[in-house]
DNA sequence: TCCTTAAATTGACCATGGTCATTTTCATAA
DNA sequence: TTATGAAAATGACCATGGTCAATTTAAGGA
């Protein structure tokens, strides 16, 4: 009854995803559609929807892997040993989530698992990164009288937070990196003296 | 040149939000199709998108209208003593702004002005929140070492954290407001004892 | 090798948001 | 009162994501 996947499955879901990052790196994620990839696979429309349940749930992987491939790099990488070092060390991910508005808005479309029991890529990266952000302070504690993984959590909600406002008129003078900054130090040195101005 | 505007305009407008407010009062704010709010209106198609820009121009108004009313009844309650009393009060706009999946796309969507310069009810609304927040957090600060309007952008970038979580199939069997209230006696009273387990 | 059947694929068709050239309405000047 | 042009309204039409009954393909048993 159970018939193992055909080589040809495998082999027209390739040639779907290769025509979507191949219009995704000439044109980017917002201008992807669904009639273009077919054609440049060579299938028709109903395959690609046997495929990925809709045009979302393909948005989720290709952008839950380049999150997780994000990820990756910061596991590889030491603690950081100062706020200012957490919060560089953020930044590749932050550019990439906040590259364009549709693809941030799919991230936060997909952050809190669409459906329940259904936790997607894009959610599952969410909670890998605090995990990868708790395990960082386990090494390196700022703030002692919190759980650990309160604070990661924290961390996203405050990188979310700075992301957010990148998109808008009044705060996008100022750099991702400047806006986060002042929320971390204030999350996770609680009380400590900080230089003057902060906003 | 520059004409008054017409009653027939205003007639016009009005028919379709309250065929909006209508169909939303009926079937929710998903459920929601322009067709049929045109429908109900009596106008073609065509006069609603003479009127909104497009479908989420006019979720934006509604739903920004309706966070408005939640600031308003804020405004005029007493600066909280507690954060218990805070989280308690920020519930009845946290539970609007969640009632839908659907709506807290929208509000997400929007949260960030979506394009330069253009800032949309909603964006106002988050603007709007922050202010509120500070003169209560004037009124009764807690914590004194960072600025109060950075106190309050906190909140707000908590408040957004708990409510993503309630989607999610792993934080929903938790209140909103029990989710919530960790994050912002971290946040607002950090360095003070507090009950065993933080989750 | 042929048959059976589940898996994979197809493409006509639908749902819904959005556009725009054309027509209608109305305020005002003559 | 009538003529005029700007504002408002119209609806046929388009763009794009998504569905599904029908068809084709291929794995495995006889």
């Amino acid at each position: 009854m159970a018939r193992a996947v055909q080589k040809r499955t495998l082999e027209t879901r390739a040639r779907l995803l290769a025509a979507c990052e191949e219009i995704i790196a000439q044109s980017g994620f917002e201008a992807l559609r669904v009639e273009e990839v077919v054609l440049r696979a060579g299938t028709a429309k109903g395959t690609f929807f046997a495929h990925f349940k809709d045009k979302d749930a393909l948005m989720d992987q290709i952008i839950g892997a380049r999150i997780d491939a994000y990820l990756d790099e910061l596991e590889r990488s030491p603690s950081p040993n100062t706020v200012e070092e957490l919060t560089a060390a953020l930044m590749p991910l932050s550019d990439f989530m906040t590259c364009e508005r549709y693809v941030f808005d799919v991230i936060l479309r997909h952050s809190g698992a669409a459906a329940i029991e259904e936790i997607g890529p894009i959610a599952a990266t969410f909670g890998r990164q605090v995990e990868v952000l708790a395990r960082w302070l386990g090494a390196t504690p700022f703030r002692r009288d919190i759980a650990i993984e309160l604070q990661a959590e924290g961390i996203q909600a405050f990188m979310l937070q700075a992301m957010a406002t990148n998109f808008c008129a009044l705060h996008n003078a100022q750099s991702l990196n400047d806006r986060l900054l002042p929320y971390l130090k204030a999350w996770l040195l609680p009380g400590q003296p900080r230089d003057a101005a902060i906003d």
